[in-house]
DNA sequence: ACTGAAACGCATTCAGC
DNA sequence: GCTGAATGCGTTTCAGT
């Protein structure tokens, strides 16, 4: 269960993954070697999926943001266009929508000219039937940091 | 600048960014105290930005996922709707979005109860003129990690 | 579930190159 | 920008509660 103490360290960890364990066990006063089987316990249980350093796009020569509807035709509940898309790099994220057979996806590239190839390597895929595209102009906020209230 | 040595480390930041500087030393080759010179210049040139815990957003209660498209009247390059938007709980992404007056915003909620409530919230907001929501149903793939191709 | 002690490994500093 | 030695701290295990 997520009592008050691990919703604690989550969120120490959701702001710096770094955070020593020593230094969470000072925070929410206990001793370390009980953060340690805490953390443990929420990473065998899938409550905390990863840690990852967020790099700069620009540093990474990734000046470009789109989100892409894809709409595809394809069996419903299958899942294989959405993993297909998911394993192009540039491809970040990958959401089946809704009520339009479409999946949102989340692209950072160089510039236009790579999203052009992009967006037509996706076109190639059988099952897609077309693609409609929003650049980012600018990212006000870009977090994976939930919201999570203790007591 | 990124050197080969650079992109390996940030690569390695970005799979696991708990990675001890110690472990990150043995698999790039050099003294550990290399490598906490190196992060620090990275994390102090800005590309490093930071280290996030990813927490399962179920566990944290938080089962509905919706990209809603946020038009707005407002004065050209103003951030303030922007930053009034990234404020709000559960708004975890927001992005200024080339030819549509919009923003594209990223929500994590409950359920469809608090969801309504949020497009509430955000349809108050004057510069505000109507939103657009798309549910999620499935989320195939969510990451920040970007592709930094070494040599 | 937690503590506290002990052993071990890691982080960090700094001198030298 | 890196190494290597030294110190202090953190991690991890485990026995005990």
């Amino acid at each position: 269960m997520i009592d008050n103490a691990n919703k604690k360290i989550l969120n120490i960890l959701q702001k710096n993954a770094r955070t020593t364990n020593a230094d969470i066990a000072r925070q929410i006063g206990k001793a370390p070697s009980a953060i340690l089987e805490r953390i443990r316990k929420l990473e065998a249980n899938g409550v905390i999926q990863g840690y990852e350093a967020r790099v700069a796009p620009l540093a990474a020569g990734l000046g470009l943001t789109s989100f892409t509807l894809v709409s595809v035709e394809e069996e419903v509940g299958s899942t294989s266009t959405g993993e297909l898309l998911a394993s192009i790099p540039g491809v970040l994220e990958v959401h089946y929508c809704a009520g339009q057979d479409s999946y949102l996806v989340k692209i950072r590239v160089q510039d236009t000219e790579r999203l052009a190839e992009m967006l037509a390597k996706i076109g190639r895929i059988p099952t897609v039937k077309n693609t409609k595209s929003t650049i980012v102009l600018r990212t006000v906020k870009e977090s994976s940091n939930l919201p999570i209230d203790e007591e």
